[in-house]
DNA sequence: CCGCGTAACGAGAATGATTGTCAAAAGCGC
DNA sequence: GCGCTTTTGACAATCATTCTCGTTACGCGG
């Protein structure tokens, strides 16, 4: 019921989804992600994509962005906790960390009294690339 | 066509929008700003309300924030550039101002060449009141 | 004060990503 | 191999937001 048994199944699908986070670059939408899994020829259908997304963000294993644009982008990190800087023309993702922003946000956090924190930051600007 | 005339028009509605924003506290979804309004016996359209709050959104009166709930909530804030510390229980509010995340994130942006930054940030915890 | 041009309004339909449903298929332990 | 349980997947449902387009009314010039 809640234990003791195999909560969690080693699925074609699971594999799939994972293998292809392993393999692209840059965040995609569930969407891209089921489409890019159908040219391979996998055939998984798109709730599956779905709820294997959500697992996986779950369990930390993959980071979420949810840009101005709405819908959810997923995309295989490094372990630790970090963030991201965004160009908005080409999409270009650079991961950066920011010890002193963590350690200044729970501070504040705590100050006011608030307990488990977590917190989110996306920084967005325009590459050098894409500088007119 | 695109100046001298008056670009923007003073109707009873987006009054009505302002007000409304200007008395209530913490962060309030469009639709739920549109129940608001009716049950004062404004009549206002949903599609009105929207479009004033990004009008409003774009102009720099008010903060968007888009929680994992997945609707966009909108609240009057002070004038400056700030963050919010929100009660994941609750919903309760603190604006909290970090001129140290500023500068980093600038900074990070321009050592990678980035342009044109800008960043969110949004820290999520438990209010004293709602620990357990 | 009156009338006109144009921006804003509003009701309903459209959109589109995400979630729920439920019968069928496939793992895993025995 | 067998059976129980999880997982899958096609499709429908949901729901916030956007679009459409005829109607309304603001603001200004006359």
């Amino acid at each position: 019921m809640s234990e003791s048994g195999a909560a969690v199944r080693n699925t074609r699908q699971r594999s799939a989804v994972s293998a292809l986070l392993a393999e692209v670059e840059g965040f995609h939408s569930a969407q891209d992600l089921h489409a890019m899994l159908r040219d391979r020829g996998e055939r998984v259908g798109l709730t599956t994509v779905y709820r294997t997304l959500q697992g996986l963000a779950d369990a930390g294993e993959i980071d979420v962005m949810r840009p101005p644009g709405g819908e959810h982008l997923y995309r295989r990190c490094s372990e630790g906790h970090h963030h991201h800087l965004v160009c908005r023309a080409c999409g270009r993702t650079v991961e950066v960390a920011g010890p002193t922003v963590e350690t200044w946000a729970d501070r504040v956090a705590a100050q006011h009294g608030y307990t488990d924190v977590s917190h989110t930051l996306e920084i967005f600007g325009t590459c050098p690339t894409c500088t007119p």
